[in-house]
DNA sequence: GCAGAACTATGCACCGAGTGCAAATATGTG
DNA sequence: CACATATTTGCACTCGGTGCATAGTTCTGC
């Protein structure tokens, strides 16, 4: 009667989800930093050590599943057609990350991210590992030759992009979701390359 | 008899510097995570609760006078000629990075900023924070209308600038310090502006 | 030189994040 | 039902970092 293989992989997503949903609500009531892991494991009704089966560190609770995010912005780029310029098709891999369904959460997402210093390094961390992810293909639109380790040209492209991409959101941010994320970013690339 | 106004300064200065020597010998033997702050404090011949009075985090002693280091860059990008371009006056004022004095040292650096998450994470953070410095002299040279905050144009521009020495840095680091990192960095500037 | 102010060193107790281990419990499969 | 496999939990521990109080040292004005 199992609707799907893992039953216990559903449980577990659901327990996963809740915990961060409640995690986010101190969150906002308190600020990250004020909010200790023992709080949000009592509030979700779970104990402390589980919390650590569930979410290695205090920051995967607002920076979630960010390699898997990492391989599906890598996955569009590298579905691009081969022959667009590297910034294009970039520009249109990053595009992926525009949850849309629900700003209010995002903004949220964004303003901890500001306000917290280990949340905006971990982010940062996680940009390092997309750039990792994404300089292979970028190398090959620049008509660099494709070597073992990514060409240091090709990592500071996706690097600046991704700057491009993080100044762009805190714009976005400090404007209270006011104005336009992508026109932002546009401008922001437009900038480096004038 | 007092050479200088502060004998204390001087000491506390001496103190810091030989803390700092004491601890990267540590960390070239065993690495940066698994050396403690305990070991630290009793191989400098001080204690523990001593240590923290010299240095805030375990990572400041790596990365030491971030802010002044900072300041001495924007102090050195106001001072270049107000018609110079955004790039040229930028790349002139990160020139003051070059230590020079002690490549092998420098080596020592970049190699621990690459195998420790921490120090990278506040590497990173460190890079953030020369953002909002560079950033109104940027804004102004790109042509700008100056603002209460940076417009985010200049702090992309700085930012990706940035990305761009840390590419170098961390090619000239994979490369045993062979090659010139000045020369990585325009290659990466250029790829960003093809 | 001396008295008091200011700084420094240290110990101690504490917090919060994170980990390893082992026992108990729940859940899935034959 | 019985067995294997996850999951939960508690416990003890490490490590970085902080607040506080106390003892000692240096600097300053007289």
């Amino acid at each position: 009667m199992a609707s799907t293989p893992n039953l216990r992989e559903r449980t577990r997503r659901a327990v996963r989800s809740e915990i961060a949903a409640t995690a986010m609500r101190l969150f906002a009531e308190q600020g990250f930093e004020a909010t200790t892991v023992d709080q949000i494991a009592a509030a979700a009704g779970i104990s402390r050590r589980s919390f650590f089966h569930y979410f290695g560190t205090k920051e995967d609770l607002v920076l979630g599943d960010t390699a898997g995010l990492g391989e599906s912005i890598r996955d569009v780029l590298e579905a691009r057609p081969a022959e667009e310029s590297a910034w294009s098709a970039l520009r249109a891999a990053l595009m992926t990350l525009r949850s849309g369904d629900d700003p209010a959460a995002d903004l949220a997402h964004a303003r901890l991210c500001r306000e917290a210093p280990s949340l905006r390094a971990r982010k940062l961390e996680k940009y390092l590992h997309w750039q990792e992810l994404l300089a292979p293909d970028v190398q090959r639109r620049l008509g660099l030759p494709a070597t073992e380790a990514p060409d240091p040209r090709a990592r500071a492209f996706v690097s600046a992009a991704l700057s491009c991409l993080d100044v762009a959101v805190e714009a976005w941010c400090e404007a209270d979701g006011e104005g336009d994320p992508v026109r932002l970013f546009d401008e922001a690339v437009a900038a480096l390359r004038a």
